[in-house]
RNA sequence: GCCGAUGUAGCUCAGCUGGCUAGAGCAGCUGAUUUGUAAUCAGCAGGUCGUGGGUUCGAGUCCCUCCAUCGGCUCCA
């Protein structure tokens, strides 16, 4: 007999041999129903692996991230399956469960698969599913692995079994396909009942862009068609939200060709939008200590090469900028730091008088990859919300927490509710990949985790992830689509102060090394900007909207009226427009919504008499009839309720 | 940069296997209408079909080059 522990506590006795899912019968015939994988031991295994030792067991349903884990990997099997039927020729790679989904990588040879064959595969796939084939894990000695793949002349194969230990290779087999498989399946492909290919990418063979590129292949499963139905509605929901669409729809930012990739043009709405971001962060700076600096959009080539950023990115970046005066470079400028050095050296500082906190909306130029532009979240030109902190190592933890508190107040007043935190720090096993002493990485490094603890932040730790001139922290925001990205940034560097000869003159009267603080809470204006969007649906925080109110006469007769409304919420600093256009109210209440204006107020016949408005709410709701002096305290309050004021 | 897809009017899209002067809706303009909670009606105007080349009697449609965009990969100071 063998002790099985369950998740609750309870303990269960069985005869050696049992699987996990005669356990779940056991608990119950609904529950086995549902369990489509299991742990043991913390170790994956399948639902029908024979349990021969005690031990702690864990069932997972659909519900669970390692259900649905077993459940798309599964599906990959099905995948392969169907593509090696398809396309006799193709060679599997790997084909691993994803956060949505699965893919497998497949070298097609000189096939090559378009979204005109989806439809091919998953009718393939589904009629495998229908199969109802158990998913059976078997053991294989190396050179039998081997000589398997060596027969079908798979490269890729033989090259991961080559770096497996003899002894510990696992075949997965279900219907007529095998496939080298570390475990951790659904029972059988019955429970797999909708299927939808979602689109092919390429990929390097094993990620390095030196190795042959397969063609990737995603797709993502459910065991009800309704839930394969309500993910492809958020998809298109995702669409609706998409930044590019929304930032066109609304008129806030453009591309044009002819001023080049990557590069976007503000529109009058947008420029505003982006102004008054800038206005709120500089106004919670100003209280924070902060001091606005202004750098030219270039700098000579030295500057970089000083910087060590030269050497590291000049080859890939815009290339520098001649002169009539031979020999003479420039370059466009990638990022503020150099410049932000080169203030701090203008004059001598004592211990007494730093921390210094240099502020700058500045604009950078980087050459990314034409392949990797993406709308407003990765450009070619950008405004960092930038600053550099240069303090004693004893002032660091306390501007560290200082940050936080500005990012904290930030993802406040923007209705960033979820986020998480990541503490990048170094891999201490490979020093010589970081710059800076020891002593002082592991200051900054605990300063960093305190600050974090301190603050309360929801973080992990990274070891690895830091820059090679100091630890760092993210902030990963989750949108309302559940998606995450990553905003705001703060990096400890003790590099620049070194290559810049930063100094101050310490109350031992001997000069000492500054530490330098890089920090955007923003990220960058674009980049937060388009996650705004999407996270908001361009349903932006009152304060922030372009036009707050729009103004909707009934006719004509009363545009006189509604210019005088308009006078009277100017006067109490409310964005306001009117429609003053020759179309009937239903005409102008959908423009409005359409353009997501978060008030309508409509004049006519009755508001006129009485001297009021009547108000009506993006999406419906009716205010009622009011003066403009009521109203203007309802968007007072609305304002006061997300826009609080730093500290 | 690499793999795959796409590019027709300001926007969203139609245009089958190559065949008359390239279509629609919205937006725009003009006129009528003077409107009470998500599109009033009519008329007009608008495109060298991303670019350059090729095949063909004939190209929006087929082939190639380049550009841009989209989905990924690699990258992200």
């Amino acid at each position: 007999m063998i002790d099985i522990t369950l998740p609750d506590g309870s303990v269960r006795s069985y005869d050696e041999g049992i699987s996990p899912m005669a356990v779940a019968k056991d608990i119950s015939e609904g529950f086995a129903r549902n369990v489509i994988s299991a742990r043991f031991n913390d170790e994956t295994i399948e639902t029908s692996t024979p349990l021969t030792t005690s031990g702690a067991l864990v069932l997972y349903t659909w519900k669970n991230p390692e259900g649905k884990k077993a459940f798309w990997h599964s599906s990959s099997h099905v995948l392969a399956q169907a593509i090696e039927e398809l396309y006799p020729n193709a060679k599997l790679s790997i084909g691993p469960a994803i956060e949505n989904g699965f893919y497998y990588d497949v070298d097609f040879g000189e096939d090559s698969l378009s979204e005109k064959d989806f439809k091919s595969i998953e009718t393939k796939m589904l009629e495998i599913a229908r199969g109802k084939h158990d998913f059976k894990m078997r053991a294989l000695s190396k050179a039998d692995a081997l000589s398997l793949y060596k027969s079908q002349d798979n490269t890729y194969k033989v090259e991961l079994i080559e770096n497996l230990e003899d002894g510990t290779i696992t075949f997965c087999d279900h219907s007529t396909f095998t496939d080298l498989c570390r475990g951790g399946h659904i029972p059988n492909t019955g429970i797999i009942k909708a299927i939808k290919i979602l689109s092919v990418a390429g990929a390097y063979w094993r990620g390095d862009e030196n190795n042959k590129q397969l063609t990737r292949v995603y797709g993502i499963s459910f065991p009800k068609q309704k839930e394969l139905t309500e993910y492809l509605e958020l998809l298109e929901e995702a669409k609706k939200r998409d930044h590019r669409k929304l930032g066109k729809e609304l008129e806030l930012f453009t591309f044009s060709q002819k001023v080049g990739q990557g590069l976007p043009l503000w529109l009058p709405k947008g420029a505003a939008l982006r102004e008054r971001l800038e206005n709120f962060l500089k106004s919670a700076q100003k209280k924070a200590g902060y001091e606005m600096v202004i750098t030219p959009h270039i700098g000579q080539k030295e500057l970089y090469v000083t910087s060590g950023h030269y050497a590291k990115y000049g080859e890939d970046s815009f290339q520098p900028i001649h002169t009539p005066n031979e020999g003479e470079e420039f370059l466009l400028k990638p990022m503020n730091c150099p410049h932000h050095c080169e203030i701090y050296n203008a004059k001598p500082f004592s211990y007494k008088e730093l921390p210094k906190r240099y502020a700058e909306f500045g604009t950078v130029y980087r050459y990314e990859q034409s392949g990797e532009l993406h709308g407003l979240t990765r450009v070619r030109g950008f405004t960092q919300d930038d600053a550099h902190i240069f303090c004693t190592p004893d002032q660091l933890d306390k501007e560290f927490k200082d940050v936080i508190d500005l990012v904290l107040y930030v993802f406040g007043s923007l209705g960033f509710e979820n986020f998480r935190a990541q503490v990048s720090l170094r891999d201490p096993d490979t020093p010589e990949k970081y710059i800076g002493n020891v002593e002082n990485w592991e200051k900054a490094e605990q300063a960093i985790i305190n600050a974090a603890k301190d603050k309360g932040l929801d973080y992990v730790i990274e070891t690895g992830e830091a820059a090679f001139y100091g630890p760092k922290l993210d902030f990963m925001v989750k949108d309302a689509l559940g998606r995450n990205w990553q905003l705001g940034t703060i990096q400890v560097d003790y590099n620049l102060p070194e290559r810049f000869d930063l100094t101050y003159k310490g109350s031992d009267n001997e000069l000492h090394r500054p530490v330098m603080i890089h920090r955007a809470p923003f990220g960058s204006m674009e980049r937060f900007i388009a996650i705004l969007l999407e996270h908001t649906g361009g349903n932006f925080p009152l304060w922030l909207m372009p036009n707050q109110v729009i103004i909707l006469s009934i006719s004509e007769k009363y545009e006189k009226y509604a210019e005088k409304v308009l006078n009277l919420l100017e006067n109490h600093e409310i964005r306001a427009l009117a429609d003053n256009r020759n179309e009937t109210i239903g005409r102008k209440i959908r423009d409005a919504e359409m353009n997501k204006i978060p008030y309508m107020l409509i004049v006519g016949e009755n508001e006129e008499q009485d001297n009021k408005i009547t108000i009506r709410q993006h999406g419906g709701e009716d205010l009622g009839m009011i003066s403009v002096e009521a109203f203007s305290i309802i968007v007072d309050n609305e304002i006061k309720r997300t826009l609080k004021t730093f500290k």
